[in-house]
RNA sequence: GGGCGCGUAGCUCAGCGGUAGAGCACUACGUUGACAUCGUAGGGGUCACAGGUUCGAUCCCUGUCGCGCCCA
C-alpha cells in the first residue's frame, strides 16, 4: 500500500464502480427484516439545485448530510431511495441564456420571440444538466440516478422524455386548485424587478442597506387655508408655535408623490389635528391642474418620525396599500414594467381632472381597474425612467419655494452640513448671514433590490395569480402540531408556525417565458348587454353584430377564462359557453390565437366574412393562453409527489410516499418546507416526510456569510480537489451541531484529511503485519459471509477490550445518527478510531503479535477494522470503500456491506478496568518521564513499590505491553523507592522511577506539590460536599457513592504521594 | 418594533444539574516495527455579568450587557 489514501485518482474510480454496480438504485441492497418482514423503506428527495446552476457549499453540506442518512440506512438493509433532480429555476436560468444571448451578440429575448427563446432554454439546459450531478458524484452523493428528475420534465419542447412528467402533474395542480376555488387572479401590490419586468417573491428580494437621500417637502393647504402648528416637549412645554399653509411631508421617492392619494397623520397627532379631513395640494405637475387630497389619520404614521406625516401612494408602497385599502383611497399605478414614467393613456389634464373629482369625492365608485387606466404623471415627465424623473420633480418643488429650508449648518444634512462657525471669542469672523438650503437628509436606509438584477425592486400594483393560501394552511399546521411531521431542530418549527399563522395569499404568477405557462385560456366577454338579442328571437341581426365590431366594443369589455391542462381541456368548456349565445355565435368553433389583440382581429375579421357569406360554420371563437408562467416555488412544491410520478398511482408512489426525510436549509422553511406541506396535504391529505431536518448556513472562518461579490466563497469541489471528498464530508459533518451555523476553515477540513491518512496507516500497518493474509483471511470466514454480529472469540485483554469499545461506539454511532446528531456521530468515530484504535490498540498490538495470541489478534484486528469502515462509510465514503476493496476479498462492496448491530453486550468488564490501570500506569510513567526531562529515546527500570491485587494482574498479563509503551527496562519489585527517585502513584498502588543520575530533586518535589496542592483542594471540595446532612439526604444515593469513592480515590494518592515528597524531603 | 438564537481554552465549537471536554493553534522532546498529513508530554478556562431556585448551577429561572439571524 501507498502511504496516503490519493484521494485525487481513486475517487472517480470508486464512484464509478458504485455506478456499474447499481448500488445506489431504489431499493438495491435491501434485505429483509430480522423476521423475514419486508424490509423497512427509506426515502429522501434531494432539494433539487438550479439545473444551470453549480454547487456551493451549502449543497455540499445539505448533500453531505443526506448521503449519510441514505446510506446508512441501506447498509441497514433498509429499501432506500435518494431521489436526485434539478429545478428549472425560471428567473435565474431566464438569466443565464438572456446573458449568453448578450454575450454572443446573438438577438435579444424579445427580439427573437418567446418559441425560439424557449428552444434556447432548452439547449442550455442540455449543455448544463450534467453539472451539477457530476458535482454531486465527486462529493460521492449515492443518488438514483436513473430516476433524475427535473420540474420542466415533459414540458412541451424537452428533447428529454426520460424522467417523469413532472410539468403536467404541476398544471393538473394548477387546475384542481383553481376549480376548487383555490386559486384567484386579482391586482395586487408585488414586488416588481423592473430589469427582468416580473413580479418577484420577497424571498428573491435582497433588503440593502444604501446611502439614500430624504427630502422635505410643504404640501400647501387648498385654498390657501392656514393653521396653528404647535410643537411641544415631553413634558407639554410649548416649543414652538407657527401660523402655516401647508402640511410638511418627508419622502425618499419624489417621484411616488405623483400619484399620491392622501396625506395620512396618527389620529392622536394633536398638531394635525386642525387640518385633518381637509384638502392639500401635490407640490408638483402643472400649476393649473395641481391635485388636491385629503389629510386622513391612519395609525399607520409615526407620530415621531419626521413631520409625523406621510403621504400615501397605495400603488407604489406596501405600508401605503394597507393605509389606502383601509381608507379606501385610490392607488394610482406611475410607472410601466421598465419603472419608467408611464407614457399611455389620456393627457395629464384630463387625467388630474379625473383624480381631483375623486378627491372631492364627487366620484364615488372608482374602481382598481378605473383607477389603474388614469395615468398622473404629467406630460413633461412621462416616458422618464424613474430616476431621472425623481431629479425633475425635486428641482421643479424647488424651484417653485416648496422645499423645506434650513441653514446651511443642520446636521441632518450629513456631510453636506458646513461646520458649524465657531463663537466670535474663539476668534473667528463675523458670523455670516445663515443661508437657507433645501432640507435634503443623507442618511443610510435599507432599500430592496432584485437578488439576480441588483436593480431597484419598484413595490407595483399589477394584476397576478394567487393562492388562497388561507384556505389550506390549517393541515400543513396541525400535520407538525401534531407529530406528523417533525421540524428539527425544534426553534425551527416556531418559525415554521409563525409564518403559516400569519399567511398571506400567495402570488404564483410570474411575467417570465421560462417555467410552466399558466393553464388558463382567455375568451372575450360576449355575454355581456351590449350584444343583446334586442328582439329576443335568439338570432343576431346586423345592427345588433354591429355593435359587437363598432365603436371598439369588444375592447372595453371584461375576459371570461377557463382552467385546462391543455387547450383541448378548455376548448369543450368554451363551446359550451358559445351554446348559449344567439345564433349565429353559437356555431363559432373555439380556436386559439397568441393574446388577446389577435382574438379581437380575428373574431372582427369571421364576422365580417359572415355578414358578407351568412355562413355560421365559419365564425370563430378565439381564445387566448395567459402569457405568465407560474413560480418556480409552486412547481417546486409539488417535489416529493411529482418525482414519484403522480399523479399515475405508481408503484414508486405507494412504495416511497410520504418521504422519510427532508434536509434542507433554514432559508426555505417558508419558501419552499410549508408550501410542499399545504400542497401534498391539500392533494392527498398525507404529509410529503416526517422528519425536516433544518440545517444552518455555512461561513466562512471569519463568520462572514459566503458570497460571490464578497469574494469569501469557497467551491466546494475545489477542497474536494484539495482535501479529497471524504476530508471535506467529514469536516461538515463533524461540524454539524443542530442549529448553529459552521465556521469553515481549510485547517479543519486539512485536520480532517489527516485523520484519512491516520484510517489509512491503520490499514497499512495491519497489511504489513499479515492481518489480511489469506490464512487470516479463513480465520474469519464467518465475517466475510456478512455477518458483523460475531467478533472473533479473544483472550488477550486488549483484544477483549477493543471488541467492547468497537460495541460501544456503534450504539453511540446510531443514537446520533437517529437524532440527527450528525457531529455526535462523526465525533465519537474520530475518538474511537483515532484516540483508541490507533492510539492504543494497534500500538497493543504489536508486542501481541510476537506472542502467543498473535493469529487471535490478527484476526480481531481485522474484524475491528472492517468496524471502523463500516462505521465511517456514511461519511468518508471513498478511502472506506478503498480500503474494503484492498483489506479483503468481499462478496459485496461496503456501500451494501451488513450495518452492524452489536452493543455494549460486547464490553467485558473485567478486560475494560484492566486495560483502565494498563493505560493509566502507562500514561503515569510517560507524564512523570516527560516532566523529567528523561529522554525519549532511553529505556528505564520501574521499581513496584506496592500494588494491591487486581493491578498486579493486570501488570502480569500485560507486562510486555506496559514495557513497551511506557519504554522501560524492566520492571522489578522494590521495598521501598530508593533516594532520588520520582514516585509514580496509580490506582490501587505506587510505582518509583530510579533516576538518580537524572533527577533533579527539587523538581520533583515541586512537581508533587503541585499534584497535592491540586488533590487538596479536590478532597476539600469533595469533603463539604459529603459532610452537608443535606447532599446525603436529597441527593441520589449513587451520586453520593461516587462521590465518595471519588474522595477515597484521591486521599489514597494524596497519601502515597505525600510519603514520596517526605522521603524526598529527607533525602534532600 | 416583534420573534428566534448565541456569548465555555488563543481560535472553532461540544457539553446543559454532580466541580469542564474535543479539534486546531501553541511549547518542549522525538528517525520508537503503519502514519512527520506522525508520536509523547505540557501550558492554557472566576463556562459574558448580576440576582434567584437547589444539598449542589456552565447547565434551570429572572434581569443586564454584547453579538447574530428571521419577520415587520
Amino acid at each position: 500500500m501507498e502511504k496516503t489514501f490519493d484521494a485525487a485518482a481513486r475517487e472517480g474510480e470508486i464512484y464509478a464502480a458504485w455506478d456499474r454496480a447499481c448500488v445506489f438504485r431504489a431499493g438495491a441492497g435491501a434485505r429483509p427484516g430480522p423476521d423475514g418482514q419486508p424490509p423497512e423503506t427509506f426515502s429522501i428527495m434531494i432539494p433539487p439545485p438550479n439545473v444551470t446552476g453549480a454547487l456551493h457549499m451549502g449543497h455540499a453540506f445539505n448533500n453531505t448530510l443526506q448521503d449519510i442518512l441514505t446510506r446508512w440506512h441501506r447498509m441497514r438493509g433498509h429499501d432506500t431511495l435518494w431521489q436526485p433532480g434539478t429545478d428549472h429555476a425560471g428567473i435565474a436560468t431566464q438569466m443565464v441564456v438572456e446573458r449568453e444571448l448578450a454575450r454572443e451578440g446573438a438577438p435579444s429575448r424579445r427580439e427573437m420571440g418567446r418559441p425560439a427563446f424557449i428552444e434556447r432554454v432548452w439547449q442550455q439546459k442540455q449543455k448544463s444538466r450534467g453539472n451539477i450531478r457530476s458535482q454531486l458524484e465527486r462529493l460521492g452523493a449515492s443518488c438514483d440516478w436513473s430516476r433524475e428528475a427535473f420540474t420542466m420534465g415533459g414540458a412541451p419542447g424537452d428533447p428529454d422524455r426520460a424522467g417523469p412528467n413532472f410539468h403536467d402533474a404541476v398544471l393538473k395542480v394548477f387546475v384542481d386548485l383553481y376549480d376548487k376555488g383555490l386559486i384567484y387572479r386579482g391586482k395586487r401590490l408585488v414586488n416588481w424587478d423592473p430589469h427582468f419586468e416580473t413580479a418577484i417573491s420577497d424571498l428573491e428580494v435582497e433588503q440593502t442597506e444604501v446611502d439614500g437621500r430624504m427630502w422635505h417637502f410643504k404640501y400647501p393647504l387648498a385654498g390657501g387655508a392656514t393653521y396653528e402648528y404647535v410643537e411641544k416637549d415631553a413634558d407639554g412645554n410649548v416649543t414652538l408655535r407657527e401660523t402655516r399653509d401647508y402640511i410638511s411631508i418627508a419622502t425618499t421617492r419624489p417621484e411616488t408623490m405623483l400619484g399620491d392619494g392622501a396625506v395620512a397623520v396618527h389620529p392622536s397627532d394633536a398638531r394635525y389635528a386642525p387640518i385633518v379631513g381637509k384638502l392639500c395640494e401635490i407640490p408638483v405637475g402643472p400649476k393649473e391642474h395641481r391635485r388636491l387630497i385629503p389629510i386622513i389619520t391612519d395609525p399607520y404614521p409615526d407620530p415621531d418620525f419626521g413631520s409625523g406625516a406621510v403621504k400615501i401612494t397605495g400603488a407604489h408602497d406596501f405600508n401605503d396599500y394597507a393605509v389606502a385599502e383601509r381608507g379606501g383611497i385610490p392607488k394610482y399605478r406611475l410607472m410601466d414594467t421598465r419603472a419608467r414614467m408611464r407614457d399611455d393613456g389620456e393627457p395629464y389634464a384630463d387625467a388630474a381632472a379625473l383624480a381631483l373629482a375623486v378627491a372631492r369625492g364627487e366620484y364615488s365608485s372608482l374602481t382598481a381597474e378605473e383607477a389603474d387606466a388614469i395615468n398622473l404623471v404629467p406630460d413633461d415627465l412621462r416616458g422618464l425612467d424613474r430616476f431621472e424623473a425623481r431629479e425633475r420633480v425635486v428641482e421643479q418643488i424647488t424651484a417653485e419655494g416648496l422645499a423645506v429650508m434650513v441653514p446651511e449648518t443642520d446636521p441632518r444634512l450629513g456631510t453636506a452640513a458646513l461646520k458649524a462657525p465657531a463663537a466670535p471669542e474663539e476668534g473667528a469672523a463675523e458670523p455670516r448671514e445663515e443661508r437657507l438650503v433645501p432640507l435634503v437628509e443623507h442618511r443610510k436606509m435599507v432599500q430592496p433590490h432584485g437578488d439576480r438584477s441588483k436593480v431597484v425592486i419598484e413595490p407595483m400594483l399589477t394584476d397576478q395569480w394567487f393562492v388562497d393560501a388561507g384556505k389550506i394552511v390549517q393541515p400543513a399546521i396541525d400535520a407538525v402540531r401534531d407529530g406528523r411531521t417533525t421540524i428539527l431542530p425544534e426553534s425551527d418549527a416556531k418559525v415554521y408556525f409563525h409564518w403559516l399563522e400569519n399567511i398571506e395569499p400567495w402570488c404564483i404568477s410570474r411575467q417570465l417565458w421560462w417555467g410552466h405557462q399558466i393553464p388558463v385560456w382567455y375568451g372575450l366577454d360576449l355575454w355581456v348587454d351590449a350584444f343583446r338579442d334586442d328582439e329576443g328571437d335568439g338570432a343576431l341581426d346586423e345592427v345588433e353584430l354591429g355593435r359587437l365590431l363598432g365603436d371598439g366594443g369588444m375592447l372595453h369589455e371584461g375576459e371570461v377564462r377557463h382552467a385546462g391542462v391543455g387547450f383541448e381541456a378548455v376548448r369543450d368548456r368554451f363551446h359550451d359557453d358559445t351554446a348559449r349565445l344567439p345564433t349565429p355565435l353559437n356555431h363559432a368553433t373555439v380556436i386559439e390565437v397568441a393574446d388577446k389583440q389577435e382574438a379581437i382581429h380575428r373574431l372582427a375579421e369571421s364576422l365580417a366574412q359572415y355578414a358578407v357569406e351568412q355562413d355560421p360554420t365559419h365564425l370563430v371563437y378565439p381564445v387566448w393562453r395567459d402569457a405568465d408562467v407560474l413560480d418556480t416555488w409552486f412547481s417546486s412544491g409539488l417535489w416529493p409527489l411529482g418525482t414519484l410520478g403522480w399523479p399515475e398511482d405508481t408503484e414508486e408512489l405507494r412504495r416511497y410516499f410520504p418521504t422519510s426525510v427532508l434536509v434542507t436549509g433554514f432559508d426555505i422553511i417558508f419558501f419552499w418546507v410549508a408550501r410542499m406541506m399545504m400542497m401534498q396535504l391539500e392533494l392527498v391529505g398525507q404529509v410529503p416526510f416526517r422528519t425536516v431536518y433544518v440545517h444552518a448556513l455555512v461561513r466562512d472562518e471569519k463568520g462572514k456569510k459566503m458570497s460571490k461579490s464578497l469574494g469569501n466563497a469557497m467551491d466546494p469541489i475545489d477542497l474536494v480537489d484539495e482535501f479529497g471528498a471524504d476530508a471535506v464530508r467529514f469536516t461538515l459533518t463533524a461540524m454539524a451541531a443542530m442549529g448553529r451555523d459552521l465556521k469553515l476553515s481549510k485547517e479543519r477540513i486539512a485536520g480532517y484529511r489527516n485523520f484519512v491518512t491516520k484510517l489509512w496507516n491503520a490499514h497499512r500497518f495491519a497489511e504489513m503485519n499479515g492481518v489480511f493474509s489469506s490464512t487470516n483471511l479463513q480465520n474469519r470466514g464467518a465475517d466475510l459471509a456478512g455477518s458483523c454480529k460475531n467478533p472473533p472469540s479473544a483472550t488477550a485483554t486488549a483484544n477483549r477490550w477493543i471488541i467492547g469499545e468497537t460495541g460501544r461506539v456503534r450504539e453511540e454511532v446510531d443514537a446520533a445518527l437517529a437524532a440527527f446528531r450528525f457531529n455526535d456521530a462523526a465525533n465519537a468515530l474520530y475518538a474511537f478510531v483515532w484516540g483508541r484504535v490507533c492510539d492504543w490498540y494497534v500500538e497493543f498490538a504489536k508486542p501481541l503479535f510476537d506472542g502467543d495470541n498473535s493469529e487471535e489478534t490478527r484476526a480481531v484486528m481485522a474484524w475491528v477494522l472492517d468496524q471502523c469502515l463500516i462505521l465511517l462509510h456514511p461519511i468518508m465514503p471513498f478511502v472506506t470503500e478503498e480500503l474494503w476493496g484492498i483489506s479483503g476479498r468481499r462478496g459485496n462492496m461496503l456501500a451494501h456491506a451488513e450495518w452492524p448491530n452489536y452493543g455494549t453486550e460486547l464490553v467485558d468488564p473485567a478486560s475494560d478496568s484492566e486495560m483502565r490501570r494498563v493505560i493509566g500506569l502507562i500514561e503515569a510513567v510517560r507524564s512523570v518521564r516527560g516532566e523529567m526531562n528523561v529522554p525519549a529515546g532511553a529505556k528505564v527500570p520501574l521499581l513496584l513499590i506496592e500494588l494491591d491485587e487486581a493491578g498486579r494482574n493486570a501488570l502480569t498479563r500485560n507486562e510486555d505491553l506496559v514495557l513497551r509503551l511506557a519504554r522501560l527496562e524492566a520492571i522489578s519489585l522494590a521495598e521501598a523507592a530508593p533516594r532520588g527517585s520520582a514516585t509514580i502513584a496509580v490506582e490501587g498502588g505506587t510505582f518509583a522511577l530510579p533516576l538518580a543520575d537524572v533527577i533533579d530533586i527539587d523538581a520533583e518535589k515541586a512537581r508533587l506539590s503541585k499534584t497535592l496542592e491540586k488533590l487538596s483542594k479536590d478532597a476539600n471540595g469533595l469533603r463539604s460536599r459529603l459532610s452537608n446532612p443535606k447532599f446525603a439526604a436529597s441527593a441520589p444515593p449513587e451520586v453520593v457513592e461516587e462521590t465518595r469513592e471519588t474522595l477515597a480515590t484521591k486521599e489514597e494518592e494524596h497519601a502515597r504521594l505525600e510519603a514520596a515528597l517526605a522521603r524526598l524531603s529527607d533525602a534532600g
